[in-house]
RNA sequence: GGCCGGAUGGCGGAGUGGCCACGCUCAGGAUUGCAAAUCCUGCUACGCCGGUUCGAUUCCGGCUCCGGCCUCCA
């Protein structure tokens, strides 16, 4: 089986060939840090980090990288409103953004570029393309020049005659064409700048990425992801900077675009207020609960959020870490991943359908329920699959006690909670089921379920 | 206006020209001191209208509705 892949580009599944196996090259838009990130600014870094798994697993060297854009107006508004330098506003956000994706399960990339770390570059980048004639510098601005590529408009299958007729396009003197955009703008002696030859200024949003893709990867990389909305103008954009600042080379083999988080059918966004922070859903859900959430739908598909949707992935999880905990009980020890199932690497080879994928996980664990008890060596590759299988999609990499007990309210004390059941096991056996059900309905306020099983009783958080 | 997606059972969500997705929920049964877990059964799904076909949710045509991009946006 190879692995296929869907490409914006050319609006088709592919058969993945990277140009060189031992260094598979992948680069995804990361965030802006200027606050704190949504759940639907997790859909891409979870999905391309699945993506990033199946390809280690495949392939010799994987390079990923994910930027870090520290530059942008936004942070500057941020930095100037609290009256700290912008490092301030970025470095916090950064590392916020950190802890939420290490809390979703994603894996940390190989590489996580700032972009200003790399203004001279980018600078670089900038004077080759007006050397090339497909950029030029008016009025301390610095220009793309749109006209001058003849493919621009390939990825979003647009044309410029639509896009000036859609009017929305931000008429300015300076520019010979209205599609122009900007690499290189001047900045007020307020604002973060730095010199170049056109002036003090700061670098266009489109150029950091060709930038950071050049230094790092190489003039053509292998897969190029990001969220759906990124197609126009960035993704249109880095394209027609990089193939033009290297004399037509293809800039990525392989476009991926993942669709939208929606929150009541809209788009989950800050300007309509509809969010739902990932900082905030963790106090109360797992990473893993929430990851699961995600990959629920298939990346291209639109997922609506909602609480009942982060419910379900919780007690479908439940399930599934029971049956690890049922082969832990049988075995007399945890299993130990081996390797994912065929039928689960079928399902992520087709353009990473993680719906299938997830189904087959299921159908091991109704596999587990199934087998004789005193199969342990059945029971063992089983729990060894589900376990394995769990680990490419980042899930089930909990102990089951840790994942039981995990969304216990801080404020119960766990001894409480281990001396009620012992408590109540002690009533059992006495046969005083009145007071044994006294202690349950106590231990339910703290969200807690008591089940008595062959080997005594377990409890877990609801 | 241009370009691009989507419409599946109580909910989430795959997929296929004819047969079971899968998960969650709910109901009934088995089991249990009672529960929980587990097992069995059920809840007669594929936006609308035509067409092709022995047969369409799946192919073709038309329609309606919803969403995204065209401006910072994952």
């Amino acid at each position: 089986m190879s692995l296929i892949l869907y490409n914006t580009l050319t609006r088709r599944k592919e058969a993945f060939t990277p140009a060189d196996p031992a260094r598979v090259t992948m680069y995804v838009c990361g965030p802006t840090v200027y606050s704190y990130a949504h759940i639907g600014n997790a859909r891409p870094a979870v999905v391309f980090d699945v993506l990033f798994r199946m390809l280690k697993m495949r392939f010799a060297g994987v390079v990923y990288a994910r930027n870090i854009t520290d530059i942008d107006d936004k942070i500057n508004a941020a930095a100037e409103k609290d009256g700290v330098p912008i490092a301030t506003v970025t470095d916090k956000f950064a590392a916020i953004y950190r802890a939420d994706m290490s809390a979703l399960g994603v894996l940390t990339p190989t590489l996580e570029p700032h972009a200003t770390a790399h203004v001279a570059q980018i600078i670089d980048m900038i004077a080759r393309l007006i050397k090339k004639g497909h950029a030029y510098a008016a009025e301390g601005h610095v220009l793309f020049s749109v006209p001058s590529f003849a493919g621009y408009g390939q990825l979003s299958g647009r044309n410029m005659d639509d896009m000036i007729a859609g009017a929305r396009v931000e008429v300015a003197p300076y520019k010979k064409d209205p599609a122009d955009f900007v690499l290189w703008k001047p900045s007020t002696p307020d604002l973060p700048g730095w010199d170049s030859p056109w002036g003090r200024g700061r670098p266009g949003w489109h150029i950091e990425c060709s930038s950071m893709i050049e230094t790092h990867l190489g003039k053509t990389i292998d897969i190029h992801g990001g969220g759906h909305d990124l197609i126009f103008p960035h993704h249109e954009n880095e394209m027609a900077q990089g193939m033009c600042a290297h004399d037509g080379a293809t800039y990525a083999r392989v476009w991926m675009h993942n669709g939208f988080l929606t929150m009541d059918k809209e788009k989950m966004s800050k300007s309509l207020g509809n969010i739902a922070l990932i900082h905030d859903l963790l106090k109360d859900t797992p990473g893993e609960a929430l990851r699961w959430a995600l990959l629920s739908a298939h990346y291209r598909q639109p997922l609506d959020w909602s609480d009942d949707l982060v419910g379900q992935s919780k007690r479908t999880l439940d399930r599934l870490y029971r049956a690890l905990e049922l082969v832990k009980e049988q075995i007399g020890k945890a299993p130990e991943a081996t390797q994912p199932s065929e039928k689960f690497l079928a399902a992520l080879d087709d353009d990473i359908n993680t719906p299938i994928a997830m189904a087959e996980l299921s159908a091991i664990a109704n596999a587990i329920y199934q087998t004789a008890e005193a199969d342990h060596t059945e029971l063992a590759s089983l729990g060894g699959a589900l376990k394995a299988s769990g680990e490419l999609l980042g899930v089930l990499q909990m102990s089951p006690d840790a994942w039981f007990a995990g969304t216990l309210a801080v404020a119960v004390n766990k001894a409480l909670v281990d001396k009620l059941v012992a408590d109540r096991t002690v009533a059992r056996k006495n046969r005083d089921f009145a007071q044994a059900d006294k202690i349950r309905q106590e231990l339910d306020k703290f969200g807690v379920i008591v089940e008595d099983g062959p080997n005594g009783p377990t409890w877990r958080v609801k």
